[in-house]
DNA sequence: ATTAGAACAAGAATGATTCTAATTCAAATG
DNA sequence: CATTTGAATTAGAATCATTCTTGTTCTAAT
């Protein structure tokens, strides 16, 4: 079940400017819009299932591997991110500004936390001599507002 | 296959201090101790494979899922960590020290960088309100020593 | 209209990890 | 010394996320 891409797209919204960036080397098609949507609608870090049972209430007859599939692409074109906090399933974010993850030990949760000032590695860390750094990620790991609270009493 | 702990244990070397911890709640029994040892003498963060590799020729009997119990146990003691810098395999160290990982993204190696002073999160990023730190986990990504000589020709 | 290339679907395949059930052992007890 | 108890261990099955394969369908260019 396949829809043309220019009658049926949604309206654009101002996160569609994203998109774009992918004009030349790449198609903005039906199923990658309605991915990236969903994530930039999502604050809690989907899994790539979590993505897929949330895209199939608009695109009904989106399979798992073109939603993997979108994912990959999406990633590969700066438009969105792939988090690993724990240990077994990846996750998404569409949030692309300099950003950290906060991962609560206790529920699961992941949510961003964004920069107060720039972070030097090489000032904090003794890299190997020679080696060239591209990013860094950082993960906060501890107890959200809610677990703490809950913790405490 | 299984020995007596006393008879057959290596001798102990300047590690085994680590192990003593384990005295009052858990048992080193000879095949944690080979799995640890082996982490130990290993500076290229093995996945669980490779441990079970490793463990092989010095305890012909064991089975990957000792390893990987041996492993789980060694890391709920915090005698080891657990790396997670690429998507699909986890990895292990033995490096309990402050210390954050180097990940070159052109051959896939690990090594470790220590720190030249602590980090304070809370100096760089607005975490959310009410939540508390246990731990920052940092990865740095970009190219080793050697990739980076190789790309620059 | 034809062709070429990309997107897509479905399901198989892979591969890491965990689970299950049965066995073996160590230490404590009778 | 025999028994019991609980943990360690094993092999293999099961699970689960992810990737791959193959054939089909679509879009855009010719």
């Amino acid at each position: 079940m396949r829809k043309s891409p220019a009658s049926t797209a949604p309206k654009p919204s101002g996160l569609d400017c994203r998109l774009a960036v992918l004009g030349t080397d790449a198609r903005l098609t039906p199923h990658r819009r309605e991915v990236f949507q969903v994530l930039a609608e999502s604050t809690d870090h989907p899994t790539a299932y979590d993505v897929f049972d949330r895209v199939k209430g608009r695109s009904p007859g989106i399979s798992l591997a073109t939603v993997y599939n979108c994912l990959e692409h999406l990633t590969g074109h700066g438009l969105i991110k792939l988090v690993q906090v724990e240990r077994a399933q990846a996750r998404y974010c569409a949030n692309i500004q300099e950003h950290v993850h906060f991962h609560c030990e206790s529920c699961g949760s992941v949510s961003d936390a964004h920069p107060i000032k720039p972070l030097d590695p090489t000032h904090f860390w003794n890299l190997p001599a020679g080696s060239t750094v591209s990013h860094t990620e950082v993960a906060i790991h501890g107890l959200c507002p809610a677990c703490a609270t809950k913790k405490s009493r």
